[in-house]
DNA sequence: GAGATTTGACCTCA
DNA sequence: TGAGGTCAAATCTC
């Protein structure tokens, strides 16, 4: 948990460390912007894989403000302003994910082990097994069954605001390549496998199923781990776009506007209705839709900071101001 | 044109 | 035999 904590405060300092350069940006070059976003992408994808696999099963709010006073000593102000605003509300989407397991073997592992494993941990499991599975397989077209032992199922609330037909990303991509009504089901199911499926032989699938007796909700059923990752050629985080031209005239809109479109997405409840309506909304990083993929990595840390019903250039300088006057004072410490 | 989704047809297995 | 999983052509978006 300490790194936890170490990456989102190493995340948001990088994020500070963008204000010179936006301000100055006709001096500076537009690679300069995109390697620090790509840094403080690569930063908070880090934190939350690591959040998520650590404290899954904990209860989120009363962990999260544990280790804040216990291992930050952050001001008490940013505590304030922490709790008040919808950060607690995003960790919780995330980590309340009610993880059950239909796989008896996979029971049989989190009990002996005492710790339940992240989904990343948990599918990398599922991935040995599988590719053993299928590589002593006949030459047949290898086809699963919904009652599978090899499998990881999960239930996430599904974005209450914006397009609630996507489910929540969760760190991949994925390309949808079935969908299918289902016997005694009222909705369909979807069929996803691994975007990167035939560049990295990647073999990971999942199947999304809305509830009947809930709509706001998602079961997802993994199969299969992510390989992709693991190649040495494979983007843990996707390459940047071809630099834009940005002009002194976009930065201006886009200081005179700071809510952008990609932070209106609220998270749920109130907070002056960030819906664009849009398909991201919800969806948070790894977003696809037709054609073209579109990732927000830092968009779900990045709402509870901007959108938080307050003035969101004051918030900001808060986080700022107080974290930077914590490393100070904790420098200072250490000298 | 590339790469995504949609959707009807096909295949496999219980 | 039918439900569930996958394929692949058509279509769509950027």
């Amino acid at each position: 948990m300490d790194e936890f904590f170490s990456l989102i405060l190493q995340g948001i300092k990088l994020a500070k460390d963008l204000e010179p350069i936006l301000q100055n940006l006709a001096t500076h070059h537009h690679r300069d912007m995109l390697s620090k976003l790509d840094e403080i992408i690569r930063v908070f994808i880090s934190a939350k894989e690591r959040l998520i696999n650590t404290h899954y099963h904990q209860d989120p709010s009363q962990m999260l403000f544990r280790e804040l006073q216990q291992q930050t000593q952050i001001d008490p102000r940013l505590q304030e302003y922490w709790l008040s605003t919808k950060m607690m509300e995003a960790f919780q989407s995330q980590l309340t994910a009610e993880r059950i397991s239909s796989s008896s073997g996979l029971e049989n592992k989190q009990a002996t082990s005492g710790m339940q494993m992240g989904s990343g941990d948990l599918a990398m499991e599922l991935g040995g097994r599988d590719v053993q599975a299928m590589a002593s397989s006949s030459t047949q077209r290898p086809r699963r069954r919904k009652d599978d032992a090899e499998n990881e199922t999960v239930r996430v609330p599904a974005p209450r605001m914006g397009n609630t037909e996507i489910p929540p990303e969760d760190g991949y991509t994925w390309r949808k390549y079935g969908q299918k009504e289902i016997l005694g089901a009222k909705f369909p199911r979807s069929y996803y496998r691994c975007t990167h499926q035939k560049l990295y032989q990647c073999p990971a699938k999942k199947q999304v199923q809305r509830l009947d007796d809930d709509p706001y909700t998602f079961e997802i059923t993994y199969r299969s781990d992510h390989t992709c990752h693991m190649s040495a050629t494979a983007p843990s985080v996707r390459p940047p776009p071809p630099p834009p031209e940005i002009t002194q005239e976009m930065i201006r809109t886009m200081v005179a506007q700071p809510p952008v479109p990609w932070l209106e997405f609220s998270l749920g409840g109130g907070g002056g209705g960030g819906s664009s309506g849009s398909s991201m909304a919800g969806a948070g990083p790894s977003t696809v839709r037709y054609g073209k993929e579109v990732e927000y990595p830092v968009a779900d840390m990045a709402d509870v900071m901007f959108n938080s019903g307050s003035s969101s250039s004051n918030s900001m300088e808060l986080i700022f101001t107080s974290m930077e006057d914590k490393w100070e004072a904790g420098g200072d410490k250490k000298n």
